[in-house]
DNA sequence: AAAATATTGATACATTTTATCATTTTTTTA
DNA sequence: TAAAAAAATGATAAAATGTATCAATATTTT
């Protein structure tokens, strides 16, 4: 692994034990197992996804599917994973090592980019203002035909 | 009930009608309910809310809860309403009478204010078109403390 | 090392939504 | 308009995702 990686990996590990020393809440093999493999695997992730990446990645691990709800649930409220909505068919998770983003997603093969729009980010900003909110945080997804899906002509 | 209303939702049902023809469905006593209570309560609900909306205005209608499912999906395929995400907290529908918009959102008291925006709407064909995508649709939703919270200094 | 504390995996349970199916309602046909 | 065909319904079982429970185990503190 190359050096500049495994400083990053060190940075987020030690970012995670200070969220679990300032909780009271212990170190333990499977938390470091999930971090590791979230650094590891760039993307993003449904938990049931990244219970299977563990089990072959991670074949002495064994830890359980509950472990791993758990655990991405306290990594997203620590800010540490940041998470994408997809209504009743789950959330997908990604570390949260890069500027704030959106996505946008094909409908046909669920291939999902990142991009991020200051002109949109400050026109949110001001409609907020506008209705007298104060925001906090926002979701907004793009949906479409990617251009490997457009030129299958998929009927979808 | 006002004459201009009754214009409306006549038109809403012959549309409806002409939906269900087109696809060799049968026009229900439990349908027209629904779509009734759709025009006469604007707003967002869940279909649990639907239900017990239904319940209490129509007590002799006596739909089932899986009625209700089968007829907002009908609706949502056909775009007479459109749907409002609330991940595992389900979907919110409302009748699509008005034109597109995203919807603000507060966290504390769950109030929920519709608005539209050209800019944004522009960016983000904009946007996808420089990823190659063809858009379909999107989804945006922003999140914040009302006004009303805000002034009773809510905790989140 | 012992005691205190928190975590774990297995699994039961909760919740939202869909599937199944016998019965009823609507539409078509004659 | 009566009979036949087709589709919809309500009740409820089942699926799917996520949370709660709990005895056993691991980590941390003393
Ligand atoms: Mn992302
Ligand atoms: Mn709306
Ligand atoms: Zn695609
Ligand atoms: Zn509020």
């Amino acid at each position: 692994m190359p050096f500049l990686e495994n400083i990053e990996y060190d940075h987020l590990l030690e970012e995670f034990k200070s969220v679990l020393r300032k909780n009271s809440l212990k170190f333990t093999k499977q938390r470091e197992t999930i971090l590791k493999t979230l650094y590891n695997f760039p993307g993003h992730f449904l938990p049931e996804e990244f219970y299977n990446l563990i089990k072959k990645n991670e074949p002495n691990s064994n830890i359980g599917i509950a472990t791993i709800y758990r655990t991405l649930n306290l990594l997203e409220e620590s800010e540490i994973v940041t998470a994408l909505s997809f209504g009743k068919n789950g959330k997908k998770y990604e570390l949260a090592n890069k500027p704030h983003h959106d996505h946008i997603i094909c409908k046909n093969c669920g291939l999902i980019l990142e991009f991020e729009d200051k002109s949109i980010e400050k026109r949110q900003k001001e409609i907020a203002q506008q209705n007298g909110f104060e925001l906090t945080n926002h979701i907004m997804q793009l949906y479409g035909i990617c251009p490997k899906c457009k030129r299958k002509k998929i009927g979808i």
